[in-house]
DNA sequence: AGCACGCCGACT
DNA sequence: GTCGGCGTGCTC
């Protein structure tokens, strides 16, 4: 019987996006499973890469099937498998929609400390002379390739190559390493540590200690060797010795990193629910007893209890011994989420978020793999979480555009995590206050189930009032400033009344730069057609593009000017406007630069609540979330930034923050009010976020859709050309468009080519071209072959991207 | 991706 | 005549 293993291999091309067959060596044949993660030689020379197991045949014999020499895998990398029959099909379902390839997919769904690293090794092999040895090699008889780069001896060392005194070796690292740490377990009987104890010589206090410790053992008791030094004072170093007396024996033990430990979590109990609540909960749990692959919409205004539903849903997955994934926006998985679910659901609950260590990750992923933790709270990626026999997915705050990828492989959470309930036979549930419009859409044809939450939990809050001030009418009466007077007035007012206000500054298509007040030059990036934002904390000019960094210009590079202006409503520079308006309050700042620090965002949010602040300034991440009492005024600096953005999505983006700022004010008794500032108090998504009407937003954006044909009527696609040389990259756009027109209808409607908003980014041009379309069979094939000649094309420093409904335009 | 093979210019 | 440039093709 020959027993061979296909294998993806690591290297991301399309030439090898296919499985390749390997020989398993007969002392790995019982070990060796499909999902496992194997090291195989690839290609000429001794080059080594990582693979994945997707499938292991045998044969008769090797005459069988053998019209090519196979290699034999060379290591296993896994003691079990790490993805399971599920997720290795589901990697099969996102290479095909998001034109990817399955290595990049099966990467993803691991967490990145288990992408395998690389070292090339050089290694001598024969005698060379004390030059090279002391010179390059400093005694050593290996290097890392990388020494001998910056050795600048590579000449040299090609030679040796070829007289065969030096061998390459190359390394497949596994840098997934539980944390272990070093325990110690008695092999001596109470008679046999007796007798050792009466051979010890007098004043041997820690060997004596350390067998008393022994003698009195259970069968299965240990103890870390951290533990008795600490504890009993018993030295590493008489632990060793005792091991090596074969008193002891010294083991290995994993422990897990628990970015929660030492915390308490207050349990918490069902609260009851109202009757809307109750009879989404009934809907949606029946659906699960009956194993229905529903996708619900759960519609539900802020403050009407959609997450004690998803609980109650959740819990009862528990019930049936089923588990349960709940997808959250990054910026919303705060610690006040993360609580909710470890008071309700104890230790059964694995979180991922971007906010761990790699080492923390990795050790919720062991968690949930080794069947711990039934319940997975995280952003995006948790739909990767290797669950078993899943009752319910939820994916809370459905709308956010972070659950679709913007890198490859492209892929929407929602998408996958309809494919894994068809998968389970259970019911997925979509979660918002401000559906997209194409959830809300499905729902409306049927597709979808729509829930709605109409009424409040919380009876006695009541709604705020929300208010909208014209920009332009304050800017006539000579107030240039962030604050018109009737928010200036508000927050006064909130001030002498000791409560809170919440102050939201868009930055969606809006930064700070700096300008030249003589010539009007803006300091743009060297490297890309966009201009410098200013960052006041690191006192550097920052491009968000490229990263590109240099220090504040004190005169115009243009005309010498020393007259420069700092433009910007950047958060400090509010920050300074603020306090200097009310010297006296107490300011909060949260946006990027203050909340970097792992744990300053759970930070200043105890603050906050704790009332250690007047007023709590920050972007739109103060918009999700937040429930604090005290809070009576939110206001909103500058509305409308993101509508003038050339995106079909930005009246909707809007009207989703305005409505989820709004809810932050009056959570309690005391009434709340909205002030929301904008240059464009006409438009629709800025009126009806005022008057918090969905379903009218709904209607009107619907008809402008319908009018532009867009999403939802109709589906997009994007491809991106980018190039060093600009005409280059157009060039390349032309013939895709050329070839896209003799294969598709005359009812896909064909955008481009065009400049991309920002053309340039890191020295390269990009350009674009978008599809709309109903309908096109050949579609998928056409682009698949764009993507396969694109390869050719990357030889001349061409990069081709599909992104298949994507979220963004600019 | 990374490596070897192979075919054309500036050097011993 | 050779060393070495990088275009092209292949990897079980």
């Amino acid at each position: 019987m020959v027993y061979v293993a296909e294998v993806i291999v690591d290297v991301p091309a399309m030439q090898t996006d296919f499985p390749y067959t390997y020989l398993i060596p007969t002392e790995f044949g019982d070990k060796i499973q499909e999902g496992m993660r194997v090291e195989v030689p690839f290609g000429k020379g001794n080059r080594h890469v990582q693979g994945f197991v997707t499938k292991i045949n045998y044969y008769e014999s090797l005459a069988e099937l053998a019209e090519f020499d196979m290699k034999e895998i060379v290591a296993l990398l896994d003691l079990s498998p790490v993805l399971n029959p599920e997720l290795l099909s589901l990697a099969d379902e996102m290479k095909e929609k998001t034109y990817s390839f399955k290595i990049t997919c099966l990467q993803t769904m691991l967490p990145s400390v288990m992408r395998a690293a690389y070292q090339k090794w050089l290694v001598l092999t024969d005698e060379v002379s004390d030059d090279i040895l002391y010179g390059i090699f400093k005694g050593q008889d290996e290097i890392t390739w990388e020494e001998a780069i910056a050795s600048g001896q590579l000449g040299q060392l090609l030679k040796l190559r070829q007289q065969n005194s030096l061998d390459v070796r190359y390394e497949v690292r596994k840098r997934n390493r539980s944390k272990v740490i070093q325990a110690f377990r008695s092999r001596l009987s109470f008679e046999r540590a007796e007798e050792e104890r009466q051979t010890l010589r007098k004043g041997s206090k820690q060997k004596e200690a350390l067998l008393l410790l022994l003698q009195k053992a259970t069968d299965t008791q240990y103890w870390t060797i951290k533990q008795v030094q600490e504890e009993i004072g018993i030295n590493r170093s008489t632990v060793k010795a005792g091991e090596k007396n074969g008193w002891l024996e010294i083991f290995e033990l994993e422990i897990q990193r628990d970015p929660y430990a030492g915390r308490e979590f207050e349990t918490e109990t069902d609260k009851v629910l109202n009757k809307e609540q109750q009879l989404a909960y009934d809907t949606i749990t029946e659906s699960m007893a009956t194993q229905q692959e529903d996708v619900f919409l759960l519609q539900g205004i802020t403050g009407s209890g959609k997450t004690e539903v998803y609980l109650q849903v959740i819990a009862e997955a528990l019930k049936f011994d089923k588990t349960g994934i709940m997808l959250v926006p990054e910026i919303s998985l705060t610690p006040q989420t993360v609580q909710r679910f470890k008071s309700r659901f104890g230790d059964e609950v694995a979180v991922l978020h971007s906010g761990l260590s790699t080492g923390e990750k990795y050790d919720e992923w062991r968690k949930i793999e080794r069947k711990e933790a039934r319940v997975v709270v995280g952003a995006r990626s948790a739909i990767f979480a290797p669950l078993e026999n899943i009752g319910v997915i939820i994916i809370d705050e459905e709308h956010e555009t972070s659950y679709k990828q913007d890198e490859t492989p492209r892929y929407h959470a929602r998408d996958l995590a309809i494919w894994r309930s068809r998968y389970h036979h259970c019911p997925v549930v979509l979660g918002s206050a401000t559906p997209s419009l194409e959830s809300r859409a499905r729902a409306q044809k049927g597709v979808y189930r729509l829930l709605k939450l109409n009424q409040r939990a919380n009876p006695t809050a009541q709604l705020p009032t929300i208010k909208v001030v014209d920009l332009r009418h304050e800017v006539t009466h000579g107030n240039m400033q962030t604050f018109s007077n009737p928010l200036l007035e508000k927050i006064a007012d909130r001030l002498t009344k000791k409560e809170q206000t919440v102050l939201m500054l868009n930055r969606r298509g809006y930064s700070s730069f700096v300008m030249c007040r003589e010539c009007g030059f803006v300091l743009p990036c060297p490297n890309c057609d966009i201009s410098l934002t200013l960052h006041m904390d690191t006192k550097k000019m920052k491009c968000h593009y490229c990263g590109h960094e240099e220090g504040i210009p004190h005169s115009c590079q243009s005309c010498g000017s020393k007259k420069i202006r700092y433009f910007g409503t950047g958060t400090q520079k509010v920050e300074e406007e603020l306090q200097q308006l009310f010297p006296e309050s107490r300011i909060l700042r949260m946006d990027v630069d203050t909340t970097r620090k792992k744990g300053a965002h759970e930070r200043l949010l105890k603050q906050f609540g704790a009332g250690e602040a007047d007023i709590l300034l920050g972007t739109q991440m103060i918009a999700k979330g937040l429930d604090f009492p005290n809070v009576t005024l939110v206001g909103v600096l500058n509305a409308d930034t993101a509508l003038n953005l050339p995106d079909f999505r930005s009246a909707e983006k809007t009207f989703q923050l305005l409505t989820q700022v709004s809810g932050r004010a009056g959570r309690a008794e005391k009434k709340g009010e909205v002030l929301i500032q904008t240059f464009n108090p006409q438009h629709y998504a800025i009126q009806l976020a005022q008057g918090q009407n969905y379903e009218q937003f709904y209607q009107r954006e619907m008809q402008t859709r319908y009018q532009g044909n867009y999403p939802p009527f109709y589906y997009t696609v994007q491809l991106t050309a980018s190039h060093e040389e600009e005409n280059l990259a157009a060039k390349k756009m032309y013939e895709i468009v050329k070839k896209l027109q003799q294969v598709l209808s005359n009812n896909c409607i064909i955008l481009g080519p065009t400049p991309k908003a920002v053309m340039r980014v890191n020295n390269r041009y990009f350009y674009q071209v978008v599809l709309k379309y109903k309908q096109e069979p050949g579609l998928s094939q056409v682009l698949k072959e764009i993507l396969m000649e694109s390869q050719l094309a990357m030889r001349q420093g061409l990069k081709i991207t599909i992104d298949v409904e994507p979220q963004s335009f600019v």
